[in-house]
DNA sequence: CCAGACGTTGTT
DNA sequence: GTCTGG
DNA sequence: CCAGACGTTGTT
DNA sequence: GTCTGG
């Protein structure tokens, strides 16, 4: 799954790789991004240009009564995200990218838990296949989103059983189309075990409020 | 008809 | 909002 | 995702 | 154990 991730990309490098009309609002570089954070995301709202906006990570369903009480939904499984009573609007209606850098997964191995990092073998930036949703509320909307999970790939396996959807630069402008009801659930897969690498990083990363560089560096081997 | 759920993860 | 269960 | 809290009373 | 906060 997907629960953990960093984005420190200078907002230029971000813009010119999602084709952005505008460049994202200043980010401070997070290297530990959790959820309920506000994050970037890329989407294209009514034809034109892809555009960022921030939102927070945990989609809240439009019908939800009480978003303090309400479950939000970090993840969405691609299997079934067209179905699902909380995501299939959005899905159909309200998909987006996630730029990040690279993602955490811990794997458990006997009692403890070992974070891994997981990041492009080529290029700095993933695309994480999302969905996004607007709540309306007394003081405003609430925008929020989810990151889609699918089956891991190989390397993905010895860690965890499940990863985000990343898509290749080829397929951001298909999922982002949201015009049309287009056929995308072929999107949907595990990415080829060639995009990703992987290892192995401090618990330091556990702590949600660490945000430091570090955190995705390599663990030293003994 | 109304009431209540609506999700994922991991763990057992 | 929409679907399922009672 | 993991870490940390999880409660009431009365008083300041 | 379960919920909230980061």
């Amino acid at each position: 799954m997907c629960g953990r991730y960093a984005l420190h990309s200078r907002p230029e490098v971000i813009a010119l790789a999602f084709g952005l009309s505008e460049a994202p609002a200043t980010l401070v570089p997070r290297f530990n991004i959790a959820p309920a954070a506000e994050v970037l995301i890329v989407r294209r709202e009514t034809g034109g240009a892809p555009r960022p906006a921030l939102v927070r990570w945990g989609l809240l369903p439009r019908w939800a009564k009480d978003p303090k009480r309400a479950a939000k939904l970090n993840n969405a499984r691609g299997e079934t995200v067209a179905e699902k009573p909380s995501f299939r609007d959005a899905y159909r209606r309200r998909r987006c990218l996630v730029p990040a850098n690279g993602f955490y997964e811990w794997k458990r191995v006997e009692s403890r838990k070992q974070p891994y990092y997981v990041y492009p073998a080529q290029g700095e930036l993933f695309a994480f296949a999302g969905l996004w949703e607007r709540w309306e509320g007394a003081s405003g909307p609430l925008e929020t989103c989810a990151i889609v999970t699918t089956q891991a790939n190989a390397p993905m396996q010895a860690i965890h059983d499940r990863m985000p959807v990343i898509l290749a630069p080829r397929d951001y402008a298909r999922w982002l189309d949201c015009s049309a009801d287009a056929e995308v659930t072929d999107l949907l897969v595990p990415c080829r075990a060639e995009v990703i690498r992987v290892h192995a990083v401090s618990t330091a990363v556990n702590r949600a409020s660490n945000d430091v560089r570090e955190l995705i560096e390599p663990l030293e081997q003994a």
